[in-house]
DNA sequence: AGCACGCCGACT
DNA sequence: GTCGGCGTGCTC
């Protein structure tokens, strides 16, 4: 994905302008189903809709909600034809956000059904919404035992709106009793109410904090492009040069100009300090959106995001699809990161669409980070983005310095993971009184567990991949399907008793590391699955700034965002760990990672150091990282993958095929390679065993088809599919610009 | 995605 | 003799 603005440009607003099907027309209705295409129905006596409205139809059996998208293809016979049951009275699809569904289907070679399921994941909030009882407090109190909780009910309406009982009860902190009990007596009343819960209102007008210089110029900039039509603005800045506050100008300034404001964050379970920062900066939350979130708030969300009562939403990329009327910018803070890339269902780059989105809405689209994908880079060197540079830290705070520690000159003792510089480095730190970060981007105990017998080593029954002891859990796990299994204590190869030996460090035995050299050191383990959900991360993140811990060894969970004022020593304990694997974007992913964990030491006025533990000191990434030249390291990657012809100077389709048998998945994926497509510049790779070849018990196979930049390979690809004729159980499985090369 | 229709094992 | 397993195929 390089320029998604190359094709035409936004919806013009003329042709916006809703078009009417009358009563008795057919009309092509877009079902949120994997169909090939759009469906007709007639419009029975008495309904007239407009594109974009939300439909029921009937569909074999059952009922489907639908979208009219538009005209009738016209091909379907007359007495197939079945009418449209009911319109659903909640604002219309946007033309935009059919344009988006279009768009995201063509390029990514998903049905558009597929993608309108995204556009349509609250199906619940297209229809009427229910009646809610809310409780107010009556006019006379009754005569009633006064007690503690009773009293923090009546406090709580005392001070704002009537609400419903399990509202009350949550924010009183009390039982459903207590307040059932209330009811009862009389204290409340009870009335039913249609209006729909509406999210506080951040006040732009509130003053944002002083901005240096550098951060002044910049929201200048990001403020006078709002309202001003498409464009894509990079903010680069070291981490700490203060870019959320920079963006948060421009986000003061749509909201001045009464439109909606849409952030993307790679992961929003995880991002307490930015609400946090975003809370302070504007006196009220945004709407927040990610999958977490279920039932009524999913739909409260949905139904103020699309009557624009919501003039924020902060959330994961699955926020793109959400319904705004009038959206005026979207921020992709972390554009780097790979967690904007879907990969299941339909797969996409959040980061990229967000850009799609941003050109057909005519609004300017901001894309931060410290270590800008070469992607975005290259965007910037042809001029296609604008950049702005804020090159220091905010404040006292300089960049902390990078020393690599050459592991074959300085090893760690035998079953030890640290070197003693880094040990001696971490001791003087602690004796400073002052925090460490250990980062280690590994989960559980030990990446393999082998017999010293007879060499078998414990895989999964289900994947081409090692299962990890996770000894806290007592279980050996397989990190790509959730297999589980207690760890035997005989080999299940050989037989022999107490042979199994765990192989490596991952953060849990790097922590009975830490644990044996300073005894009652205070520290914490952060992993995705020891911190799981959003308070367990917020409530280390609270430790850690009282000062309650210090160290914290953690996984790349901890790697962005989190600043903590006593943090001065980052150690990483296997920097070499993402080079290995062949994968396009190992050296760069690597570096941005790296960076990204370096910049967590030494922020406010305590200088901060990292040591990283490698064994290849002189690789280009390292390098980089310890001279701080990222401008020639991204210099010298974006050289290779141009000589390669490789993204962003080509373009890559990744097809993977699977199937339950071996021979079916070798069967189809040499089908697919008899029927390559034969074009200028193009070829195709494989086919090979995918690099987990085995997952889920499914065996497969992977294609790569490589095209210079200026080919539309979408087309080429579909031709290329429907020759090959696969289907039955063998699963094709499509990525454009694929990320990881799983 | 659902939900049908389709053919082969353990039950009243 | 039936109930039901989920494999393929269709839904305007």
């Amino acid at each position: 994905m390089e320029t998604p603005h190359a094709s035409s440009g936004q919806v013009d607003p003329r042709s916006a302008e809703s078009r009417r099907f009358v009563a008795g027309e057919r009309v092509g209705i877009l079902l949120p189903l994997p169909l090939t295409g759009v469906y007709d129905y007639r419009l029975p006596a008495g309904m007239d809709v407009e594109e974009g409205a939300f439909v029921r139809v009937p569909l074999g059996g059952r009922q489907a909600t639908g979208v009219v998208w538009g005209k009738a293809s016209g091909e379907v016979a007359e007495a197939r034809l079945r009418d449209v049951v009911a319109s659903l009275p909640a604002a219309p699809m946007t033309a935009v956000m059919r344009r988006f569904v279009d768009w995201v289907a063509a390029y990514t070679l998903y049905p558009a059904g597929a993608v309108l399921r995204m556009a349509m994941s609250v199906p619940e909030a297209l229809l009427p919404s229910r009646p809610e009882t809310v409780l107010a407090a009556a006019a006379a109190m009754p005569d009633l035992r006064p007690t503690a909780a009773r009293a923090r009910v009546m406090a709580v309406l005392a001070d704002g709106p009537p609400r419903t009982a399990a509202d009350l009860a949550r924010e009183a902190g009390v039982s459903s009793a207590v307040v059932a009990g209330l009811m009862a007596a009389g204290a409340l009343m009870p009335r039913t109410v249609l209006r729909e819960a509406t999210p506080e209102l951040p006040d732009w007008s509130l003053s944002g904090p002083m901005l240096s210089p550098d951060q002044a110029t910049a929201a200048a900039q990001l403020v006078a492009g709002v309202g001003k039509g498409f464009a894509v603005t990079v903010l680069d800045g070291v981490p700490g040069s203060g870019k959320t506050e920079v963006y948060f100008e421009a986000v003061a300034e749509v909201l001045r100009q009464g439109r909606q404001v849409l952030v993307m964050l790679p992961e929003i379970a995880l991002s307490a300090q930015w609400l946090n920062r975003f809370r302070e900066r504007f006196g009220a939350p945004p709407v927040e959106w990610h999958s977490e979130l279920t039932g009524s708030r999913r739909r409260a969300a949905w139904r103020a995001i699309s009557e624009g009562r919501a003039p924020v939403v902060v959330g994961a990329r699955s926020a793109l699809f959400l319904p705004f009327p009038d959206l005026g910018l979207i921020v992709v803070d972390e554009e780097h990161d790979a967690a904007f890339k879907q990969e299941d269902g339909v797969v996409y780059n959040g980061r990229d669409m967000a850009v799609v989105r941003a050109r057909l809405g005519g609004i300017p689209a901001v894309l931060c980070s410290a270590t800008p994908s070469l992607e975005t880079s290259t965007n910037v060197a042809a001029g296609r983005y604008r950049c702005l540079h804020l090159p220091d830290r905010h404040g006292a705070a300089v960049l902390p310095s990078v020393e690599l520690i050459d592991m074959r000159l300085h090893p760690a003792e035998r079953g030890a993971w640290l070197s003693p510089p880094l040990r001696e480095a971490l001791a003087a730190t602690l004796a400073a009184e002052e925090q460490v970060l250990l980062f280690l981007n590994r989960r559980g105990y030990a990446p393999l567990t082998l017999c010293r017998t007879c060499g078998h080593r414990m895989q999964c029954p289900r994947c081409t991949a090692w299962l990890v002891e996770h000894r806290l859990l007592g279980r050996l796990q397989c990190h790509h399907c959730g297999y589980a299994a207690p760890p035997p204590t005989a080999c299940p190869s050989c037989a022999a008793e107490n042979s199994l030996v765990a192989c490596g460090p991952g953060v849990e035995r790097l922590a009975e590391e830490i644990a044996a050299l300073h005894p009652g050191i205070r520290f914490a383990v952060a992993a995705s699955d020891t911190l799981r959900g959003p308070a367990a991360a917020a409530d280390l993140i609270r430790r850690m700034e009282e000062h309650q811990l210090d160290l914290v060894i953690g996984t790349q969970v901890l790697a962005k965002g989190h600043h903590f004022p006593r943090l001065t020593l980052v150690g990483v304990v296997d920097a070499d760990l993402g080079l290995s694997g062949g994968d396009l974007r190992a050296a760069e992913r690597t570096y941005q990672l790296l960076y990204q964990v370096a910049g967590r030491a030494g922020r406010a006025d305590r200088p901060g150091r990292v040591l990283m533990q490698t064994y290849m000191p002189e690789h280009p990434v390292m390098a980089a990282l310890a001279s701080g030249d990222r401008d020639r390291f991204i210099a010298a990657e974006s050289k290779a993958r141009q000589a390669d012809g490789m993204p962003p100077f080509g373009r890559l389709v990744a097809i993977v095929v699977s199937a339950a048998g071996e021979r079916a998945a070798d069967d189809a994926a040499r089908r697919l390679a008899r029927v390559a497509p034969h074009a200028d510049g193009v070829s195709v790779l494989g086919p090979a065993p995918a690099p987990l070849a085995l997952l889920r018990g499914r065996h497969r196979r992977r294609l790569l088809l490589k095209a210079p930049r200026d080919v539309a390979v979408q087309p080429l690809v579909r031709r290329w599919l429907e020759a090959a004729g696969v289907g039955g159980n063998v699963h094709v499985h499509v990525d454009v610009d694929p990320y990881s090369f799983l």
